[in-house]
DNA sequence: ATGGTAGCCTTGCTA
């Protein structure tokens, strides 16, 4: 079963990549963020036609999280847990073909020093708090997103220039080490140990032009996942290309079970 | 050198 993460910023503007993406790399499950819109208004009847069924949480102008699969995904949450005041479209988890898969757009947090860092620190503990509690039903766990989490100095071109940003802090750092010491593994990490590859290019500067980066999508899986990974990778094509998104698809493919 | 780009759909916000 193959999984994929991309945040598209914008669906509508990226429904040709998209559609491109999903008949080039053939995902069981693409977890979205960025879709900024409501879920009245994605582009579903084109991606329908290529056989996949969508799920999405969407709001106007901003955030907006999606799933699209083959197989068709069975809601079991369409929030995070934690705080029915937050209205921000940013989680949406779902059983897809006996996998439960997660697509998450977690806050950015900058400028640190606003309110958007807190809830930032905040959200990611609503987050561990609800991966803990998945490990107890032992099923297998795939979170998948934008965490806007660059985990390591060797996931940023420039970790000195970086270091203040919410991105990059150290409490951002510890909130997300704190999810992978419950037991959830970082399936790029898992299987690439070189430094320097990334997820996400800013659009100024000619960063991409450059592969000034940074990896800030990853795909998060349980220990009944993670025994069962046999490939993840960054696939930069879409990056590439004219009118991009600023982040590029992460994938992982999730083995049948394995018997020792 | 305090810039630069992109998307939404306004004249600014978010990233």
């Amino acid at each position: 079963m193959k999984i994929a993460t991309w945040n598209v910023n914008s669906v509508k503007a990226r429904l040709p990549h998209l559609l491109s993406w999903l008949e080039s790399a053939k995902p069981d499950a693409l977890c979205l963020q960025e879709i900024k819109c409501l879920a009245d208004d994605f582009p579903s009847l084109e991606v329908k036609s290529l056989g996949y069924h969508v799920t999405a949480v969407g709001q106007k102008t901003y955030n907006g999280v999606a799933i699209i699969s083959r197989e068709k995904a069975e809601i079991v949450h369409t929030a995070l847990p934690g705080d029915d005041t937050d209205t921000q479209a940013r989680y949406l988890e779902a059983d897809i073909a006996g996998v439960r898969i997660a697509t998450i757009y977690l806050p950015n947090g900058n400028p640190v020093g606003t309110d958007k860092y807190p809830y930032k620190l905040a959200w990611m503990k609503r987050l561990a708090d609800h991966a803990r509690e998945l490990l107890d039903e032992e099923r297998t766990v795939v979170l998948a997103g934008d965490y806007n989490i660059c985990p390591t100095d060797d996931d940023v071109y420039d970790p000195v220039g970086w270091r203040e940003d919410a991105l990059c802090r150290p409490e951002s750092r510890a909130a997300f080490r704190i999810i992978a010491n419950l037991g959830y593994v970082d399936a790029f990490r898992a299987l690439h140990s070189e430094p320097g590859r990334y997820s996400f290019w800013d659009y100024q500067a000619g960063r991409w032009h450059r592969d000034e980066g940074l990896r800030i999508d990853h795909l998060m899986l349980n220990p009944q996942a993670a025994d069962r990974l046999v490939a993840c990778d960054i696939d930069r094509a879409p990056r590439a290309k004219e009118k991009a998104s600023d982040h590029t698809p992460v994938w992982c493919e999730i083995g049948p079970p394995r018997l020792i």
